[in-house]
DNA sequence: ACCTGAACACCGTTCAAGT
DNA sequence: ACCTGAACACCGTTCAAGT
């Protein structure tokens, strides 16, 4: 027997949860993401989703927190030296975008108000501040660290030939059937420049509370 | 008196170059991009576009093409360190995101096909190689810097409060307050970021060619 | 409170028909 | 060759109607 139509099941259908699943599964699943796409999967008129969730948008900063304690996984309580901290924060980011790759596109360029997410920059600004970075320095960096995870996140998900030329090249074409494909790629990138990264602001920092605050220009 | 229909017009309405100033035209002005509205303000019927490009992502990447030859503004040409070279690279990329922030969005994560951008890598790919960095590790420093610039190039696009903290925070709420918004905010960053990654490449250069390749682990 | 179904104002793309 | 207009299969969102 199949339930006929029922315009109010005892049982709700739906929940914030069930759709926030749902969406990160359909992210994953490689399907372009949408909420008629979601409604389908879920069993239910599109229109349903609306008593639960803020559309589109919502759904998708919904996502961006489910995914954030996720890849986190207890990750925020490192005690250790800041740059330990930081390298740790980005790493975890790292993770979170590697397991869910086509949700970057999505979440790029929205604010981010989840508490959990602005819970975790805060703990990065307090480390930073507390390790001695200037105040006025320390939003930039933190802007930098964002815009370096946020590229290389985009990085997994793009196509795996980022580049593809048409003509002759110089050098381009030849590390491109040299290098390593895809992911492999994206990792040791990200290795890299994390470890370029956390260098040189060890280098900063170091620069910057050694001498007792040269004032040129 | 108007010209009434006209299946097909003596002078054609459009060309592919029409198409792509229009388009950028549109994107700059802020408002959602599509190919509806493209042809809305070329007043034309959006099928007509279909007779010169390729469809909503052929448009896009035309404008890449476009916007890419227009920042750099022969600074192609520029001798000098490798390090010099790599900077204006980065500066001129930053400028052409600056100029169409909305434009950032709508590439990312798409193949990038279009010979005068390939040629730019291509030179950067180069310039690294006669520079002394190994040749597997070339694509790496270029993916690098390419996280990094369309990282900070979204940074531009976004909405002015990346974060938008509801509740209480440590130190995050206080520094946002603090600092400077906007464009200024990331261009600081973007040259705080961009000095750190030189810095850093070239101690890396120098340790790989200083000694004579230590092998640990 | 929570679902449906109809309705609205959109998309991007294809294609026959017109000149 | 190059445009139109109709058509197709979609979007995201709102809202009255049902229980």
């Amino acid at each position: 027997m199949e339930e006929a139509y029922m315009a109010r099941p005892k049982v709700p259908l739906l929940s914030v949860d069930r759709i926030a699943d749902a969406a990160l599964e359909l992210v994953d699943s490689g399907q372009p993401f949408g909420v008629n796409a979601l409604a389908r999967r879920l069993g239910v008129t599109p229109s349903s989703l609306y008593n639960h969730v803020d559309g589109r948008d919502g759904i998708i900063e919904l996502m961006r927190g489910r995914f954030s304690r996720e890849a986190a996984g207890g990750a925020q309580a490192t005690g250790g030296e800041w740059h330990e901290i930081v390298a740790d924060t980005m790493r975890a980011q790292r993770r979170m975008y590697a397991a869910h790759p086509n949700l970057v596109p999505l979440i790029v360029g929205k604010t981010i108000t989840d508490p959990y997410v602005i819970a975790s920059y805060d703990h990065l600004a307090t480390t930073l501040v507390d390790a001695g970075f200037p105040e006025d320095e320390v939003l930039g960096v933190i802007a930098l660290l964002d815009a370096f995870a946020i590229g290389f996140g985009l990085d997994l998900a793009s196509p795996h030939d980022v580049w593809q030329p048409e003509g002759e090249t110089q050098t381009l074409g030849r590390l491109i059937a040299d290098a390593p494909h895809g992911d492999e790629r994206s990792d040791r990138a990200f290795d890299l420049g994390l470890d370029l990264l956390i260098e040189s602001l060890r280098a900063r920092l170091a620069r910057l509370s050694a001498p007792p605050a040269p004032v040129v220009e």
